[in-house]
DNA sequence: ATGCACATGTAATACGTTACATGATTTG
DNA sequence: CAAATCATGTAACGTATTACATGTGCAT
């Protein structure tokens, strides 16, 4: 149900390709609602069917053919409403590494797996703030948030840089624990 | 699949019927591996029949009759390669409060949104240190993290708490940007 | 005696994942 | 010039969520 306000709200950045948006998804809505390609395109299917998108065909020569699709005024009504009203569900998360250091027995293979996570948070980090950079193409933070005409999409990218930096910190108590574990045991 | 091992990390605090373990993942699972209680009924019926757990019916008088379920050897070691293996999905995160914030107009509306997820925030921590009271009982982490049989619980809710401090700040700094932005506009 | 919470499920529907298909462009 | 990656999708299958169903016990 919240997938179709997701690409609605991925719309709001104007024009875009079923291709376009599932690389949106990867690089930025992922971090709080990942959607595949296909769950994209069924999607799109619908709310152009129902009037909320526009969906225009593109002829290609050395490419595949595409489709372009643009909010409708129905759509970003639609989008508005959903906008202002509290969200139905709680958040959810789904981590398969909490599992196994839930269920874990021997430390020493738990702090391999942290170690690993720990390493990919960096990386996430890096690349949240080169994003970062780019939106605030040269600006203070400050001065941003004064004049962009959006700033939604700023919040939700400091939302994923904040998350990062907590599982960054956890991962490090973690690993101290688990150290001191191995050491004594 | 990863349910799967959720279930098998339920179990291994001891026998449980599906009930008691619906009630478990409301309070502690949730935070990495939501599960409605449908989904653990049929997880738990395919587990026996996979030998990975045993059921034992209990005929009861004055309530429903129901079923306790108990890991098995072959369930123990089944649950044990899993967690020596690296996580295959990365972490996934569903939040509908976010896509509201990415398609922001109005910040006096999105405002009071977060302004709610501030307070349900800290009803969570609040909650959160409480079981963490009970599971200490009297003794300071460090000792409870030395003498521990099973620390894996422990750590998970850590990270549970780590989240909704991280969810706390960024709530505060969301509401005093849009704060300066009402003021403004 | 009415309503809420416990305890257990089934059925219908929605959603997500995996595998496949096709052609263009880039890289070694 | 072969292999990898980009760009755009479709089809089949498996998993999850929602709505419904049923009966008990407890509190007011």
């Amino acid at each position: 149900m919240s997938l179709k306000y997701a690409v609605l709200a991925a719309l709001l950045e104007g024009e875009a390709s079923g291709y376009e948006l599932s690389k949106l998804f990867d690089i930025s809505f992922a971090n709080f609602w990942p959607a595949t390609p296909q769950q994209l395109y069924r999607e799109l299917e619908r709310l152009a069917q129902d009037g909320l998108v526009e969906a225009r065909f593109v002829q290609q020569e050395r490419r595949p053919n595409k489709r372009m699709f643009t909010l409708t005024e129905a759509g970003r009504a639609d989008l508005r409403a959903f906008a202002a009203e509290p969200p139905r569900r709680p958040t959810a998360i789904r981590d398969e590494l909490l599992i196994k250091v839930q269920a874990m027995e021997d430390p020493e293979t738990a702090r391999a797996l942290v170690d690993e996570r720990r390493g990919w948070a960096r990386g996430k980090l890096d690349r949240y703030e080169r994003v970062r950079g780019r939106l605030l193409d040269g600006r203070t933070e400050e001065e941003y948030l004064r004049d962009a005409e959006r700033i939604g999409p700023y919040l939700t990218l400091l939302a994923g840089i904040s998350f990062e930096e907590e599982n960054l910190r956890w991962c490090d108590r973690v690993l101290a624990v688990l150290g001191r574990r191995v050491a004594a045991g």
